[in-house]
DNA sequence: CAGTGGTCTAGACCACACT
DNA sequence: GTGTGGTCTAGACCACTGC
């Protein structure tokens, strides 16, 4: 911590660390944003202060609060658009819908295959199993939604998903809001829910599928499919959705771009 | 451009763009920086001049320099160590051995499972067909090596891969050298043939082995597996190297996060 | 035109590593 | 101590947007 520093401490005096877990100015700032943004001071869309009111607002200048802006929109959680603000992250309206779905197909882009059709098959509440608790950060039984859905391109049914999600954070979700919302399933979720989803985690395997699977994409049980189990987290890395995915790969593929 | 820039301007005069390719300071200096890696004047693992030494030698203030290094380090292309000094990105003696492969245990880390087990079951030179010309950007009949291996994770097949690489930069490339080659292949590539991958873009499908895969596998014909086309790519986006990858998914996991 | 984010500079000081 | 990268500041100016 610098003794210049305009914001509290972060070590009490009487007990130093050995690790004095310094952390830069913009680091704090960062952080202030952050809770403004968990605590919906700014909603998804919206426009933040500007940098020079958030420097007048914490005191410090406008080339750390750039800094603390700057990863912040980098982790995706702001939009700069210059000459006009800094806004709020959202998954729907943004040119990039579907931002964490990575299945494209294998010629041509989105754009070109046209949007997807989507069916839900079933959305119950139910009591969570001690293995979607634990996904989920809940005690077993507490009550989850459970939401089966088929996706298809061109008329083909090539997703099958299976989410679970916090029955608390969703009461309210139905079948019929589900089906009756068009766009990006996360942007309902922050819209309805206050809900935002900011980070997930993959898990990818092959598998064949089960009866039930093999009937709804309409392919054998001989068809090899791509299991992909995502645990979706807001704010502050709490999860908030776990979802198994069965994708067909026959005429799409799962990009991924490393670096 | 602006009109205080040292460096030379990017667009000529009598033909200006409507619009006008402004590239600011930084950016002009990141692709200097790029130049000087291009060409090897800093080797991977070796420390790049300070950062007052590039600005002295760009005519441009440090902090410009700063931003130029900050994106090439966000690029995975530069390691800053504070108080050492900046240096150039390794395959090598990394911490993240293996910094394109996703596989990972479904129990524990890589850390648990110890290393792995590789063998080279093939290795020779042939003429790239069509398709694996347009891969690597060479023209059809030009000469590629080929090589096929096994990875095995505790004494269990896991991983069986083909790949192609440019007859020209890999000349003298043989089975026994990659045999003898303790470490990620990539660091071999680096030391040997001063080609540094750099970025790699992955499809991924779900398939069923044939009958030589299940055999070096040892897995049935019925398992499905993980396809995993990766192209990888070095400086100035040239592909260098095309690889088929099939990994089993019974005890591992292709883990992906997403932001 | 005013307001926003984006760039560039120059200087001061801090944290870390080596000698 | 010296040299490195890391942080913070203050001010000037540029580029984009919308009134």
């Amino acid at each position: 911590m610098n003794n210049h520093s305009p914001l509290a401490d972060t070590h009490s005096s009487d007990a130093p660390t050995l690790t004095p877990a310094f952390s830069p100015l913009y680091q704090q700032i960062k952080g202030l944003i952050l809770q403004s943004l968990q605590s919906g001071e700014w909603k998804p869309g919206e426009s933040i202060p500007s940098e020079m009111e958030l420097a007048a607002r914490y005191r410090v200048s406008q080339g750390t609060v750039r800094k603390a802006i700057d990863e912040l929109a980098s982790d995706n959680l702001l939009v700069r658009r210059q000459g006009k603000g800094t806004f709020v992250a959202t998954h729907a309206e943004q040119h990039v819908q579907y931002r964490f779905l990575k299945l494209v197909p294998d010629q041509g882009d989105l754009n070109t295959e046209g949007p997807a059709q989507r069916e839900i098959v079933d959305c119950k509440r139910l009591r969570a199993s001690a293995e979607i608790a634990r996904a989920l950060a809940l005690r077993t039984g507490d009550a989850v939604l459970q939401v089966r859905r088929v996706l298809s391109f061109g008329g083909i049914p090539t997703i099958l998903e299976d989410l679970w999600l916090p029955g608390g954070p969703f009461k309210g979700l139905t079948a019929e809001r589900l089906a009756d919302y068009h766009g990006p399933m996360y942007a309902l979720f922050e819209t309805e829910f206050g809900v935002r989803m900011v980070r997930a985690d993959e898990k990818i395997r092959a598998v064949l599928p089960v009866e039930s699977q093999s009937q709804l994409l309409q392919v054998p049980r001989s068809t090899p499919l791509l299991s992909v189990e995502r645990v979706a987290y807001t704010y502050n890395d709490t999860p908030m959705e776990l979802r198994r995915g069965f994708y067909r790969t026959d005429s799409h593929h799962y990009h991924n771009a490393l670096s």
